[in-house]
DNA sequence: TATATCTCCTGCGGGC
DNA sequence: TGCCCGCAGGAGATAT
């Protein structure tokens, strides 16, 4: 499930295969991959049609490439399952391929997304804080791993809420990037509970655990992302392994790697969460 | 205004 | 074998 690490990887294969082409044709096949677009798929296909890529560029896991049309942009969040790949034009179509760009080198970019909950929009470009951004990433606070990242305003941000840290984690306003496998995995780091009160934890603990965000999806970076099944490859189609290093999340029942215990799952979020009830107590009632 | 919950979607696995 | 159900989860919409 694509998280931070997994979308850089893909930017930088965009980097590396799209930018500086030219797009010479796009088919939309299913819709909901470009709902967010609401003048609509033949309106998306018609704009980028004869656009050439200039950059490749990310916030958290929004994804976006700008066009030698200043203040264009075309975002792409690739959901649960979206995946971007590069594929020769006459190369069999993936049975989830809903939006096919046609390239000036003779490859084609494919959006495939199984679950639908990814997609496609254009936008255009806004400047927050500085930085020139689609208008639907605006409001998307910086990632861990920006050069840009201020923990201290991020963390004077948490204390003011009075919401379990994990449900302020997976907030993409307050600090993008993080969903819930690294969550899970920076939170176990920490040595944090995610129902704990984000009010109620100390800056020294706040500052921490947002390192521990940062250092886990670095090292997944590093790592090519990670991956549990085919639903997330990178641009060509590659699967990352980070998965080997994970020490929370889907460790139901092994032993902490840390103090040995058996870790548990629960349910918070509708989802499942990952810890060691060692070390990471509940917070008391 | 702040916080919590619901909804969208598809493939897989388990239970019967 | 085939059917049904629950599960996975990002982010916007809706409810409290």
């Amino acid at each position: 499930m694509p998280e931070l690490p997994e979308v850089e990887v893909v930017r930088r294969g965009l980097t590396e295969h799209v930018v500086g082409r030219v797009v010479r044709a796009v088919t939309v096949k299913h819709p909901r991959s470009v709902r967010r677009h609401e003048p609509g798929g033949a309106d998306l296909a018609a704009r980028l049609t004869g656009l050439r890529v200039e950059s490749a560029q990310r916030r958290g896991k929004f994804l976006w490439l700008t066009f030698d049309e200043p203040d264009t942009s075309l975002v792409v969040h690739l959901g649960m399952s979206g995946q971007m790949l590069v594929q020769p034009a006459d190369a069999p179509l993936e049975k989830h391929a809903h939006i096919l760009a046609a390239l000036d080198s003779g490859q084609e970019l494919r959006f495939i997304d199984q679950r639908t909950f990814g997609g496609w929009q254009l936008a255009d470009l806004v400047e927050v804080e500085g930085t020139l951004l689609p208008e639907p990433v605006a409001h998307i606070g910086r990632d861990p791993l920006d050069p840009l990242f201020d923990a201290d305003r991020v963390v004077k941000a948490l204390r003011a809420k009075q919401s379990e840290i994990k449900r302020l984690l997976l907030d993409q306003t307050i600090v993008s990037g993080v969903g819930n496998i690294y969550a899970d995995e920076a939170l176990w780091r920490a040595g944090i509970h995610g129902e704990r009160v984000a009010a109620k934890l100390t800056r020294p603990a706040l500052h921490g655990l947002l390192t521990e965000a940062g250092t886990v999806m670095s090292e997944a970076l590093q790592a090519g992302g990670t991956s549990f099944d085919a639903l997330y490859v990178n641009v060509n189609g590659q699967s990352g392994y980070f998965e080997r290093s994970l020490n929370a999340y889907g460790r139901e029942h092994e032993p902490c790697r840390r103090c040995g215990a058996p870790m548990v799952r629960e349910k918070f979020m509708n989802r499942s969460s990952f810890s060691c009830p060692r070390c990471q107590p509940r917070p008391r009632t």
